[in-house]
DNA sequence: CAATTTACCTATTGACATACTAGGTAAATG
DNA sequence: CATTTACCTAGTATGTCAATAGGTAAATTG
């Protein structure tokens, strides 16, 4: 399940994508574009920042700003930065205690085979891809 | 993410499946086997007794048994009765209030089609699939 | 019939993550 | 120097998850 923080920092990359690379957006407005808290969308925005993916100009006329060109991030890396790991189940997630039951676990190939699905399809967006509909 | 509950209710269904439907497998030696802990599996077959996927027989010599055929269950569907919905994102869950941004939301589309691939890739997979690497 | 073994039922709990809110300081601009 | 912005630390309410505790009912076996 996909939580709100992952689903407003791709909300929040892709406003800022549409506003363009002119002038730095002041959170505020993404807040009242997006109707998400301004509170909120500070903690997102400092880990987008964290991440290398947008840069922050303090002061009026201040706000932020991409890094890259739209279609230089992917999906993923996005929702990855902001959620941890797109892992299935704990079984898999990395930095987990390694599952004793492994080796024979029936059911484990099955959530490999569907983290990669979903691996592949969340990096194989980019957030060019969602700036129209 | 696939949560304890869905992944032990697979677990359980493929121990039974293994088992064979000559006579009931009691709940004690599914624990023992699969190493978790009878009272929380209660719980868990409860579920799939509602389900009408198993049944159980009471008293010496009970357990529990499968409904069907094991090629006859899809992984989806059994998954979907510990978890509830396989939602990639409380918009799309079904029962949720309706998001009124949805009829401009830039990411909607993008939860969608995941979860189309989600539902089709566990939707296709059949419990005897799993039953031997 | 009595003892045992099993399923079946209700309730409770500890731990943790999520989704925020509160209340500031630092930096840049006009 | 006043305003606007980013940036920072902390706290909190709520809910879900994963599991326990402590039973009752049903069926079989000796």
């Amino acid at each position: 399940m996909i939580s709100t923080k992952g689903r407003y920092a791709l909300r929040v990359m892709l406003d800022l994508a549409r506003q363009g690379p002119e002038e730095p957006t002041p959170l505020k407005d993404i807040a009242a574009r997006q109707e998400i808290s301004k509170k909120y969308l500070e903690i997102i925005v400092r880990e987008l920042v964290a991440a290398g993916f947008v840069t922050g100009v303090s002061g009026k006329g201040g706000g932020y700003r991409l890094c890259r060109k739209p279609e230089d991030y992917s999906v993923g890396e996005i929702l990855e930065s902001a959620e941890g790991p797109l892992s299935a189940v704990s079984c898999l997630a990395e930095g987990a205690a390694p599952c004793p039951r492994a080796a024979d676990c029936l059911t484990l190939p099955l959530w490999a085979e569907y983290e990669r699905l979903t691996h592949d399809f969340f990096y194989g967006k980019r957030l060019s891809d969602l700036m129209q509909r």
